[in-house]
DNA sequence: GTGGTCTAGACCACC
DNA sequence: GTGGTCTAGACCACA
């Protein structure tokens, strides 16, 4: 279920992130679904439970996951404002600096759509 | 001509080559046009000199600028058969962690869409 | 075990690359060992870290070790399928050059044969 | 003729030197044949006269030309004994470096051999 | 003039 | 603890 690579250049506990929003967008972790504990999770995946506990915190500042003292962590209704402007200011200039990257792969535009497509007919398989 | 932002989290040097890699891709720099000498790039951003240096160096890797010994830096010409397999797969690996995202910010796929046709839109404005 | 001659032509960084990449040949340093940490490395060679990092880098681009974030720099396994066509085309043409180099120092086939024996019999001595 | 790339990360008077090495154990260039001035090689190879000075006088100490003032320069009748046991180290040394490298791109000492036929092929093809 | 290498020393993110 | 980034300033080879 989680893929996690300690050789990638990507920070593990972005890793968990990405893997818990993947997962909720699939809708395979629905609203209150609860979440493995922090050392369960650690154990699962063969990580420091520091590393574990600093995703689920940032998940929290990002509404995606929310914790219940004494219960445990479980993941939020989206809300329908999000409007974490930043988030997303930064998602769009990433968007754009891949768009760039993938330009100079010998991807163009509809190129890059066709490839949207293929994410999108993966993350919506299940639902 | 050059954004650099030196309080981003975004590395110095990977802003440089993200601005060169636009920058040619919206052939305002063309092949065989001259870059800055380091110095003078370093001076003009106000930045280390071998941080612009390491830009250069990565750019030279992917083959999207080349040195001439004694002259200076210049943009090359387009392989046609780039295929640094690696690069496409992180590539499109940020793509996808980037739909995600967006997918939690409420972007969903006709909007994404509509932002790259934003991005293609400025990208070729120039030409 | 590493020789590093600083007063060589050759740059420090390329000549940890090299002795490195030779006792990986030799099977001295095997797939997933550790290598001494760049703070290591470079007060075990007397040398300024930045100058370890690099070659640790350039090892890294060419697949021969990787880093474990955190943990350290490792070893990797071999890839079945490297052909970096690049790095290839170099070496061919740095051995072209070195046998004319020989042949004009009186060196000619066979004796190059027996050199290259001689390099592989000191190779293959461990493993 | 002469093959000189100003792209190359090697410099121009030793690709240069390279060149004249190449012609001469091809016997191409023969004892005593008369090599283009500095300026005309200059000329023809598109480079600053003060690089092919540099590449002839590194020749001259190589005794492999040798100038006769007001005449030119020349090929020079190989020495029985070069014995200048530096400059084998240091080729010795190279060859080994290179087979190392190789070595981690797949080619073996069969490969290597069939390499080297191939550059004697080449060398020994005039005559 | 150009880029390449190296040092000393600092700060940071990640685990 | 690990590696990664950056600075300031030096020196060198090459053209």
């Amino acid at each position: 279920m989680f893929n996690i690579n300690i050789t990638s250049d990507k920070p593990i506990y972005e890793q968990i992130i990405d893997n818990i929003k993947e997962l909720s967008l699939k809708n395979i972790l629905k609203p209150d679904d609860k979440l493995p504990s922090v050392r369960q999770m650690a154990s699962m995946l063969s990580v420091n439970p520091n590393t574990v506990s600093k995703a689920y915190q940032e998940l929290e500042r990002q509404k995606i996951i929310h914790t219940v003292r004494g219960k445990g962590t479980f993941i939020s209704i989206p809300a329908d404002y999000p409007i974490d402007s930043d988030r997303i200011i930064k998602s769009l200039e990433s968007l754009r600096t891949i768009c760039i990257e993938l330009g100079h792969l010998g991807f163009h535009k509809e190129k890059i759509f066709k490839e949207i497509e293929k994410i999108y007919c993966d993350i919506e398989k299940e639902g």
